[in-house]
Formats: C-alpha cells, sequence, structure tokens
DNA sequence: TTAATAATTTAGGCAAATCTAAAAATATGT
DNA sequence: ACATATTTTTAGATTTGCCTAAATTATTAA
C-alpha cells in the first residue's frame, strides 16, 4: 500500500461513520483534499486491490481487508498521538501534523512495542478509541454537548473537530479532557450554551456544543 | 525537499568521505541501488536546487547548504535508532531499516524533543557519532581492528558493517560496543586476528577485522 | 597517439498521483 | 415527463523518479 492509498482508505473508512450506503466521489474529494477525478481513479485503484467494492455512480464500500487496513492506520496514528503528548511534550493541537506521516512507517514491531511501552493506552489526546492489535476497538457512550441536559454535569471526554484553533480555543478556556462542566442554560436564540466550569461560568457558541463530547458523572 | 532527493543527498554525504574529490554517478547509482542515468537526472534536479556543485562528467559536490541538509537526515536517522534500542527493545541489527523511514519525517519539533527525551545521546547504537542541533559531531579517535597491534586491549566502540547480517554474527560471538578484546595473534596468511575475549579466545576473519573499530583503554 | 574501454549523459518511456476539460449518468423541479 | 442541474467518469496532460538504449565524453593501454 502506497502513501496516498493509505490516506484514501482512512478518509473512506472514516466517511463511511457518516454515510452508511457508500461513500461517494465527491465526498472522498472534499475529505482528501482532490478533486473528484482523482478520487475516482484511486476508488478504481483500491476496487482492483480487493480494498473495497464499486459500483460506478454508486459509491464505494470498503471491503473487510480495507477496513483493517485502514483500522491499523488509525491504530499507528493515534499510538503516535499518544508518544507525542505523553513523552515528547507536544500538545494536543500540536499532534494530528506530525501523526499523518508517523501513521505511514510500517512495522509491527515498531507499533506494537510502541504501545507497551506507552502501556496499552485506549483513548487518543484528543478523547478517541485506539484500537487494539487486533482492531477491537474500546467504545464509551458519547454525547455532544449540543445535546446536553440543563442542571445535567458532565465529564468531557473527546472533541469531534481536531483542528489546532479549536483546541487551543478549548486550551484558552480551561477546557479539556477530564473537565468537569454542568450545564446551567440552553439559549434557544443561537443554540449557545452556558456551563459551570469550576467556579466560573462560560457561554460557548453552537460550534463548540457539537464539537465537544461529554459523558454524565 | 522529496524523500528521493533527502535519500540521495545523504548518500552524497557518505561518499563524500570516501570520495574528496566529487561523487561519481556510478558511485551514487550503486549506493543508491539505481541506474547511472537516474543518478544524474537526481544530481542535475540537486544542483537545480543549489544542494550541491556538479560538473558534468566531474562529480558531484555538497554544498554548504547541501551538506547541512543531510547532516540533518543523518541526526534523525541516528536519534532514531537511540529511540528504538533504548526505549523499544529493538536490537542493533533491527533498527536500520525503520530509521530510514523514520528519518523523514520532517518536524524540528519532533527531533529535538526526541533528543532531549533520549537524554541528548552522542554515539548511536552502531557506534556512530550524532550530530547536535547544530550539525555538529563530537568525534573520538578509533583505529580498525584489521590495524591493531598485537598485546594491546581495545574497546570495541562501532562497526562500519551495519548489515544484520554482521551485527548478528557479532552478537553471537558476544561482541557489542564496550566489549573489551586483547589482540593476541595476527596471522599474515589470511589476516585474520586472534582475540582475547573475556576468558575464552576468538578468531575472527578479514572481514570482521576491518568493520570492527577499537580504541585503546 | 590512436583505438578500445569505461563512465556519463541524453533521449524516450513508464507508473503513480494529480490536474483541467469534456462527456456521460443520475437526480431534481416544475 | 422532461429539461436542467448535479455528480461522476473519461480523456488527455503534468510531475517525480525510475528505467533501457543510444550517444557522448573521458580514460587507458598499446
Ligand atoms: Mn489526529
Ligand atoms: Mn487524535
Ligand atoms: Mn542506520
Ligand atoms: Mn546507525
Amino acid at each position: 500500500m502506497t502513501l496516498a492509498e493509505e490516506n484514501y482508505l482512512k478518509a473512506i473508512y472514516h466517511l463511511e461513520q457518516e454515510f452508511k450506503n457508500g461513500v461517494s466521489t465527491n465526498a472522498l474529494a472534499e475529505e482528501m483534499n482532490t478533486k473528484a477525478s482523482s478520487a475516482t481513479d484511486m476508488v478504481k485503484k483500491l476496487a482492483e486491490k480487493n480494498m473495497l467494492t464499486h459500483i460506478p455512480y454508486q459509491g464505494a464500500t470498503l471491503s473487510d481487508a480495507g477496513r483493517a487496513y485502514a483500522v491499523k492506520v488509525i491504530r499507528r496514528h493515534r499510538l503516535w498521538e499518544v508518544f507525542l503528548v505523553e513523552k515528547l511534550n507536544f500538545s494536543w493541537d500540536e499532534v494530528h501534523e506530525v501523526a499523518e506521516h508517523l501513521e505511514h512507517i510500517n512495522s509491527d514491531k515498531l507499533v506494537d512495542e510502541l504501545d507497551a511501552f506507552l502501556g496499552f493506552p485506549t483513548y487518543d489526546p484528543h478523547g478517541d478509541p485506539i484500537p487494539d492489535k487486533e482492531g477491537n476497538f474500546t467504545y464509551i457512550e458519547k454525547i455532544v454537548l449540543a445535546k446536553g441536559e440543563v442542571g445535567t454535569t458532565y465529564k468531557c471526554i473527546g472533541v469531534d473537530d481536531t483542528s489546532s484553533e479549536f483546541l487551543k480555543y478549548l486550551d484558552s478556556n480551561n477546557i479539556g479532557l477530564g473537565t468537569i462542566v454542568k450545564v446551567l442554560h440552553k439559549e434557544p436564540f443561537d443554540n449557545s450554551i452556558k456551563l459551570a466550569l469550576g467556579d466560573s461560568e462560560i457561554v460557548v457558541s453552537q460550534s463548540v456544543a457539537k464539537n465537544l463530547y461529554l459523558k454524565k458523572v
């Protein structure tokens, strides 16, 4: 598998969560920051390699082999992110870019020893689950802040948007994984939400509310 | 700099130690396991980028920028080798291949934090010096076993050949970095050398003697 | 000092991954 | 139902890094 093929497989895997019945060429091209014609070419190549099935004009669906391969790349990505934060003093908004490169280094020994060195972590710095060697995820139920209930106390356990901008925004408002928040008010006008955060209160916009994951505590 | 360009720069850097007056196309092609025509193409491209000077039919010579870049890649390579051995339980014969990939990940923060995490090592698992952030090497005088003197005691401090085969041979004969040996006899017939190694004696061939570096102790 | 030999470069092509532009298929709205 | 809009595919180029074969330049040896 080439670097480009690995990246396409990962993108298709992520898009399949959203589009259950086949990933469209346009969606894939957008995710990959390429043009639709490039996506078509690659989909045909991956179909040739039995990594996915493709019905022309109908979208692509990963095969078991393709899904397993995508999960393998995701495992590497998330383990490296943990390494960067835990061992090399990276902050959670700096790791993604470097992990995009590290994830393509193909050595089972490297990945499995790294896993052990890190103590077999199950979540990455953004709260995303890390599949084990066999590809199994440990899932935790999570709800998005936008759907939180007034009066309920939650713990922050993940983010959807992992852009540096969003993560730095959270940092500057003292929100991180593990932070405890209570929903005080949901404003119907603009869907902003007022939270209790330690001793203080904070109002977050709908964009924030849609990108922060919580669990009841 | 692309992956291929980085690898060519590194190869030219290494060959310049041997061929002081310009690296020939053929030598470069052999080092890179490509054909001479490919080496010519790349040399022209690197000359275009001011990484080296190339006089047609006369060989290539790195510019200061090219040499600095090559040293940077070598620094990454050797730091990752240390990481793999010290932290991930790799043996010295397994690290090179993986480091060949890790060395191309281009993040100053990554490399410098890794350096700090490892305690600023000055030598890699094969006894090769690791340049610092500014590109300065700490050199230690070393002599090759083939030129060792009978009756003298030495410490093993490096290898020339870093192939898995050679390193495994050394492992199986209990020779590693730090091992103390005494030269007992040099056989003129085949240039083999008899060594005292702890309580036992061992005879090593000329091939071994030319690839093991020592310093007087 | 030539002629053979060796090294190097040039010419022309190929595969991967991308692009633009055009054609074909599908979806949508009245 | 049918014209229009959208999506997807195809056709034809481009760039990078590599190849083989042929031409060119340098070296060597008689
Ligand atoms: Mn990431
Ligand atoms: Mn992540
Ligand atoms: Mn190495
Ligand atoms: Mn080494």
